[in-house]
DNA sequence: CGTTACGGCTGTATAGCCGTAACGGTGCAATACT
């Protein structure tokens, strides 16, 4: 059968899009493909569709629960049932049943963080998986190293399985990330490559500098109420999140509300929801908000602090104009921002003094059954710290009764030198923030692409017309109130 | 590094000031398999 006819009889499509017919091709003749789409370029059809063409299920690792979700209703939305996704959110028991019969599946979806419990990988290894696919792979480089070091561990589960073909799909991603995806999820030597231009013409970029935070409250307001939405606000901490709804609410700007990690579950699928469809103008947020939000018309994305590297930087401001209208990216600049990047990654880590202790409480304890919040809670250290000395402690297993010098010099090592990575690409964005030249050439040579550029309005270099991006005649969707209740509900049990 | 929270001091005002310490962002999973 044709991949057109596929295309058409089980998605209802008539063409693909770029790229597409490409990739598809190569993963079913069983190469090891890395593919960058530009977002909205249909990545998730590539891996979906070979699944009428190949036998065994399709194993996609989903970063986000909420991700996990929305693909599955996706895919049943479009008739297809055999769809299942292996999470925290399945019932204990029904997740025993069902990993009897994953041969049954067409897709399986899963969180790095289950492929590492032994008897979901036994369940998976007698699945007789068709293909390995990794969606945002980015994640791999960005938090694999890191935040969620069972990233790193996905080349090892690949190899259980007995290393089905690979493809890796994400839609920002430097030359360095792209190779630290291949190297990390083990691509054969003849794998693929198939990447698209980062830019986007449709979104101008422009940084104002200003000295003191209270003009950027002020310059948020007055951007609030002129520029023509819906827009983001990304904040780099919480509590800013929370303060400027309270102080855009107080001046009369209606339709706002935040967003960041430290909300219900619930409410964040609540504002996400509401952003969708219309019943929030600006939602102020931290970078917890923004993957998998498929919204087209974001008109602006404005950053009350810039993040701590550009691939983020890009991925952010990439929300806006997905339908290809003009849209505006605005940093706003004060001289004092530029330390809260680095003490946050900085605080990722372990000090040397919680090194030493957590390693020397590591030795201590002769059996592995220490759980987290004793570790932790004895050590003074954060999960997310205590996650990464044990990512590399596991090379120094308990029985060997290793030197604990050695064992916190090794740590310490990695330490520095993601610090040393890091700190890197902080420096590409601080430098990029305060280069006099076109925005987007600095961005494309970040990228590798070395491109120049005509478009209008394309830069605060090259010049731009906010007039463009203003207007206050967005309209609130006056149908029929929403049942917010009716579809949080269908969202949670839409696994029945 | 900058902001914020909090304890202790001041010295009579029942609050204000100051210095120090802590915090600052992303998410998975969490019981016990045959």
């Amino acid at each position: 059968m044709k991949l057109e006819d596929l295309l058409l009889q089980h998605f209802n499509h008539q063409s693909f899009r770029p790229l597409q017919k490409e990739i598809i091709e190569d993963v079913v003749l069983g190469h090891d493909v890395v593919a960058m789409l530009a977002t909205g370029g249909g990545k998730s059809l590539c891996y979906q569709l070979p699944g009428y063409l190949l036998d065994g299920p399709i194993l996609i690792v989903s970063p986000l629960l909420s991700l996990m979700e929305d693909q599955v209703q996706q895919i049943r939305l479009r008739g297809e049932k055999s769809v299942l996704a292996l999470n925290s959110t399945l019932p204990f028991k029904k997740r025993h049943l069902l990993l009897h019969q994953l041969n049954k599946y067409r897709y399986l979806y899963a969180s790095p963080e289950i492929l590492q419990i032994d008897y979901v990988l036994n369940a998976l290894k007698h699945a007789n998986i068709s293909l390995f696919v990794v969606d945002e792979a980015h994640c791999i480089s960005q938090w694999g190293h890191d935040f969620r070091t069972d990233y790193s561990k996905l080349g090892e589960i690949r190899k259980q399985l007995g290393t089905p073909p690979c493809l890796a799909l994400t839609a920002t991603a430097t030359a360095e990330v792209l190779t630290d995806i291949k190297t990390s999820l083990h691509f054969s030597t003849s794998s693929k490559e198939y990447i698209s231009s980062i830019d986007r013409p449709n979104i101008a970029i422009s940084i104002e500098k200003v000295e003191f935070i209270d003009e950027k409250v002020d310059r948020v307001l007055q951007l609030a109420s002129t520029l023509k939405g819906p827009g983001l606000i990304y904040c780099s901490s919480r509590k800013w999140t929370e303060k400027l709804v309270h102080i855009l609410q107080k001046k009369g700007v209606q339709d706002v509300a935040f967003y960041h990690g430290g909300m219900e579950q619930e409410q964040r699928i609540l504002i996400q929801q509401q952003f969708l469809y219309e019943q929030l103008k600006i939602v102020c947020c931290t970078n917890a908000f923004g993957m998998g939000v498929d919204k087209s018309n974001i008109r602006f994305v404005i950053h009350f602090h810039f993040p701590s590297q550009i691939e983020s930087y890009v991925q952010e401001i990439g929300r806006a104009g997905r339908d290809g209208e003009p849209s505006i990216a605005i940093t706003l600049l004060a001289s004092n921002d530029y330390n809260m990047p680095r003490a946050l990654f900085e605080s990722e880590f372990p000090t040397y003094q919680q090194l030493c202790d957590v390693v020397r409480f590591w030795s201590s304890v002769n059996t592995k059954k220490v759980s987290v919040e004793d570790i932790t809670s004895q050590c003074g250290l954060t999960e997310v710290q205590w996650r990464f000395a044990q990512f590399h402690l596991q090379q120094f297993p308990l029985e060997m009764n290793s030197d604990q010098e050695e064992m916190i010099a090794a740590v310490w090592n990695e330490i520095e030198k993601r610090l040393v990575v890091k700190q890197k690409k902080l420096a590409a964005m601080t430098d990029w923030i305060n280069t006099k030249q076109c925005r987007r050439i600095g961005i494309s040579n970040y990228f590798n692409e070395n491109r120049t550029f005509k478009h209008s309005n394309c830069c605060d270099y090259c010049g731009l017309n906010y007039r463009l991006f203003e207007g206050n005649n967005y309209m609130l969707q006056s149908s029929a109130p929403i049942q917010w209740e009716k579809q949080l509900k269908a969202i949670f049990h839409q696994g029945e």
